[in-house]
DNA sequence: GCCGTTTTCGGCCCGACTGTTTTCAGTCG
């Protein structure tokens, strides 16, 4: 089997530009939506693309036909595609820029290019400036103030999605406002921020009452909201001063509750799956409720209802992107025993002063036994890592001490003897074996290093995993969401050789860690192996990380069996020996 | 461009909001 030249992103921009540049030209949405949809499958591949494609499976993909199939081939085997280098050169290369702006689409931009030979965003800032696009059909001074504001945004945020892990604290804190608004029945998050995405661009709000207008003032009003950028009857959108966060609010009546939160959680592809569903069945889908194709509406109370009515199992949202969960949920196969935060018994992978971490390990104790936790796994930096203030195994002993006071002083809680500690570059751990088999709970993960090529990077992780003191896998591909690329690593190979030597895998909670990431959770589980849930803590706050690891635990399918520190501490500990 | 338990052709989710209009087009989710 060859490498891939490309990877899945790769593959998935170029697609999505060709879905841009179609929409430029003018042609048939439906064609520009085929290359949209094969991007999202090509990006929620958990199999290896090369693989796919020297096989000749592409085709096999729902989603991919003959057409999309020759062009992902052709750029996977020979790193380019003459289709999409043709449409791209049609255009000025600025052009797809200009999508990216507020309130600008493909006609606004087609128009722009056309009329006034506008190709860029600076183009475009200057013909604002000198009040040029007033004069095209459809324009105003409105809308050359909003590009301008609009530019001035694209600049700052350069369109990135945030870390789910900054957002989540801010959309809590605005639904629970929104929930004390008068005449509020029912209020929920929506959006990716309720399916628990890994990044995230916007937040979604649906509350239910009677009358709308003060509960969208109450958004409107809130702290920390830096301009109101629409409120109608029923919606209002806001822009907070924190990270230039965009919050909609839609508020409806609350027998429309229930199809309006779930139209509004999405995911879009979910939802299409759904809505032709309900087609076939002679319903009609919408945000405003589910009827019949005579005109009468079905009373739809929870989105429990709304699967039952298409026979289907209720769909968590973490799991409605279209992996699959709609077919499982038709046959009642999908799993109803998804590991919850309630399930979770003690945190694993936290750090304290002893190394590079904020708080004394009585201060990690009592954080985590106010979270409702029995245990917290302790696993300083090894030796190796002196930026980190690796300990020495003197110090590793001296700890061990102080771990003990700790558990005397603070019933109901127990503090782990653990380590995590470095892979070397051969794939040795920084400890004799001497020492690690004294240790409670022994995570490795890799820490420097990360420049090896895959062949090298494979064979250092699957090497450690031989060592039979290494209980679990720490953060295995080492990637942080939007700053770093995971290792060159063969996962499939890990994850396997994981299941054949007993070794259990960290899902590392750390926002912008997560990692394994969910596509990765869920061939862990087909293969069997065991995951732990952790919150890579260097700080008592870090502790709520846990629910992220969950979270992409759920997103993976995985089931409370599946997760080991579901286990009382005793139990988690021989959990993690067995097989090993 | 993709797809099919009435289909290999003719569909493909649909409503709110805004700014430009004077009945609507474009964008967004």
């Amino acid at each position: 089997m060859t490498a891939p030249i490309v990877d899945k992103a790769t593959v998935a921009q170029v697609l999505r530009d060709i879905s841009l540049l179609l929409q430029l030209q003018g042609e048939n949405g439906f064609r520009s939506r085929a290359y949209d949809m094969g991007a999202d499958r090509i990006l929620g591949l958990t199999q290896d693309l090369g693989a796919i494609v020297s096989e000749g499976r592409l085709e096999s993909l729902p989603g991919i036909g003959p057409a999309l199939a020759e062009k992902i081939s052709e750029l996977v085997t020979t790193g380019r595609m003459t289709y999409f280098e043709d449409l791209r050169a049609k255009f000025p290369p600025g052009l797809l820029d200009l999508m990216k702006l507020p309130d600008i689409g493909p006609r606004k931009v087609a128009a722009l290019w056309k009329e006034l030979g506008i190709g860029s965003v600076e183009e475009l800032e200057a013909a604002c400036r000198e009040g040029r696009v007033r004069e095209l059909k459809g324009f105003g001074a409105k809308s050359e103030a909003k590009i301008l504001e609009g530019i001035a945004l694209f600049r700052r945020a350069r369109g990135e999605r945030k870390l789910l892990g900054d957002v989540l604290p801010i959309a809590e804190a605005l639904l629970e406002r929104v929930r004390a608004s008068p005449g509020v029945v029912r209020a929920s998050l929506g959006g990716s921020v309720r399916r628990r995405a890994e990044t995230v661009s916007d937040v979604d709000i649906i509350a239910s009452a009677a009358v709308a207008g003060p509960v969208l003032d109450a958004l409107a009003t809130s702290p920390g909201v830096a301009t109101v950028l629409g409120k109608g009857d029923s919606k209002c959108s806001v822009r907070m001063e924190a990270g230039d966060l965009q919050v909609d609010l839609r508020v409806l009546p609350d027998e429309d509750f229930a199809t309006a939160l779930h139209h509004f959680t999405g995911s879009k592809a979910h939802h299409i799956r759904l809505r032709n569903l309900g087609h076939e069945r002679g319903m009609k889908i919408s945000e405003w409720g589910v009827h019949r194709d005579d005109g009468t509406k079905l009373q739809v109370n929870d989105e429990a209802a709304l699967y039952a009515l298409l026979d289907m199992q209720f769909v968590p949202p973490e799991l409605r992107e279209d992996n699959g969960e709609v077919e499982a949920a038709r046959a009642g196969k999908l799993p109803t025993d998804l590991v919850t935060m309630d399930d979770v018994q003690g945190a694993v992978h936290a750090h304290s002063t002893w190394s590079d971490g904020r708080n004394s390990l009585e201060e990690m104790a009592l954080a985590a036994k106010a979270l409702g936790l029995k245990y917290l796994t302790i696993t300083e930096h090894s030796e190796a890592a002196i930026y980190a203030g690796g300990l020495k195994v003197e110090a590793l002993k001296r700890q061990w001490e102080e771990i003990d006071r700790v558990n005397e002083a603070v019933p109901g809680m127990r503090l782990l003897k653990g380590i995590e500690v470095d892979i070397l570059e051969s794939g040795a751990l920084d400890y004799d074996d001497k020492v690690l088999e004294q240790l409670e709970v022994v995570i490795a993960s890799i820490h420097v290093r990360h420049g090896m090529d895959e062949e090298q990077m494979t064979r250092r992780v699957l090497t450690a995993m031989d060592n039979p003191h290494l209980h679990i896998l720490g953060h295995p591909t080492g990637r942080l969401i939007q700053s770093r690329e995971p290792y060159p690593l063969r996962m499939e190979d890990i994850l396997e050789h994981a299941a054949k030597r007993g070794v259990s895998v960290e899902i590392n909670g750390k926002p912008a860690r997560l990692d394994i990431k969910a596509e990765y959770v869920r061939k862990a589980t087909q293969l069997g192996v065991k995951l732990v849930v952790s919150c890579d803590a260097h700080r008592r706050e870090d502790l709520g990380n846990l629910a992220y690891a969950v979270a992409t635990a759920r997103r993976g399918w995985a089931r409370k069996q599946d997760v080991l520190n579901t286990l009382p501490a005793e139990r988690f500990l021989t959990a993690l020996r067995a097989g090993r």
